[in-house]
DNA sequence: CAGTGGTCTAGACCACGCT
DNA sequence: GCGTGGTCTAGACCACTGG
């Protein structure tokens, strides 16, 4: 029996019920046992299911089924202002869509450094060799699980500049703290983005984001990059996205 | 030497274009001998490269280099009337994108039935148990080589309805050839589309569509479905595109 | 320490393409 | 028939968890 068929013979038993979401699976030695078969091969398959998003595996410990919710993105709101509410109660477009969705969001302190833009952030910002950028990188969490990576970057005279009546000692941008301001911040410094473009390829993680949203190695994600123009059609800001399959959806909604 | 940084070493040897796009690899045998590991580790390491996009293997001839050229997908524009001049000369929304792009369009025949909705169409259908649908599956090509698979359902009636003016047998959502109307087929059938929902998923193929796109059995997709509401809010379509990831990005730009 | 998952090798064997 | 990739087993060994 070849690996794929004990994985399908598995998935079937987790999709029916038989094995519940957050059941420990047999050990390997007696799955072996059971589909007679070798244990490398009972390893390859448990490997197909981790990919797939099914289980989780936990060294000297066990497989375990796994039980993420799905989790909607609701891209096409996303800083359109329809929200604009919210803001004021400081929370996030993120945060609220958590919310809507009865789940309880929550977000690890942002990583904040300025640095030089790498190939692809540069051409996205049109920023040439060695320029800098300010780059704010932040987990979001939902029921405290990871569900995203969220990095953005802003030219470095956008990520250092203060709104008028700003009191606290550096920019909005560069806070180490979760900042909701009227408007978003962008459009509070002078910068408010006129249109987005979204890029959007699936793709598997690299070893950092794999360890990072807690999913394998070749488990499949999304990566979702939005750019931000201003006014003149400079671009203002890049956020991109690394959004794991087993556990979300992006979701654009569009009148024609 | 673990499979992993084998699979690191080749990369780079791609990457760098020691290996060219199209290029064999080594024989596994060779590889063995050059990393100094067992045949099975080279192996597993392919395996790895297959799933990430980087090589396609042909059981007795090699090991290649993949060479798919990215396409960009403007979901955005789709089927928004911006390109209704197109329609005159019978070229569809996707066969446009693809010439700008410098690389020819083609489309194998569309496979048409009336079947029984699968449980996730008639949800999105807001179809009862048992229902029918028009299905319309088709594979959408570049140069000659898989791109995405685009299936179309439709209700029964949408689907058999005929245009006033169609001098036809059967009607242009069954027809087994392309066809293009002004405004678009559903428009001329009564049913123009006003909103769509786009939900966008990556995930794992399934093995007849790893087949059909030629594709390894766990490389990352996108699932893109997007369910087309008329004027009264009745749903009249629901399109699913599978795009492998290697070779397509989906691009929204939107207005704030 | 025993029990769990994870890794690699050696080797037998199969499937396919070509000449 | 030879060379290619693909598959599975047997078994040694490592790494982690928890009593």
């Amino acid at each position: 029996m070849r690996p794929a068929l004990v994985a399908e013979a598995l998935r079937a038993r987790i999709d029916s019920g038989e094995l519940e979401a957050g059941a420990k699976l047999p050990s390997t030695r007696h799955l072996a046992a059971e589909f007679e078969v070798n244990e490398r091969t009972i390893y390859d398959a448990v490997a197909l299911l981790r990919t797939t998003g099914h289980v989780r595996s936990q060294q000297g410990k066990g497989v375990f089924v796994r039980d993420y919710r799905p989790l909607e993105w609701h891209a096409h709101k996303f800083e359109r202002g329809d929200r604009r509410d919210d803001r004021a109660t400081n929370t996030d477009d993120w945060k609220a869509g958590v919310i809507e969705q009865g789940m309880t969001p929550s977000q690890d302190t942002p990583q904040v450094s300025v640095e030089v833009a790498d190939a692809r952030v540069a051409e996205w910002l049109q920023l040439g060799p060695g320029e800098k950028v300010v780059a704010r990188r932040r987990l979001r969490r939902a029921d405290e699980r990871p569900y995203q990576l969220a990095d953005s970057f802003f030219p470095e005279d956008i990520g250092r500049a203060v709104p008028a009546d700003w009191d606290d000692e550096v920019s909005p941008l560069m806070a180490e703290r979760d900042v909701t301001l009227p408007g978003g911040i962008l459009a509070s410094v002078g910068h408010p983005q006129r249109r987005v473009r979204d890029e959007i390829s699936p793709r598997t993680p690299s070893t950092d984001e794999a360890e990072r949203l807690e999913i394998a190695a070749g488990a499949p994600v999304c990566e979702h990059v939005r750019i931000g123009y201003g006014a003149d059609g400079r671009p203002v800001r890049v956020m991109i996205t690394i959004a794991p399959g087993d556990r979300n959806r992006i979701v654009y909604e569009m009148e024609l």
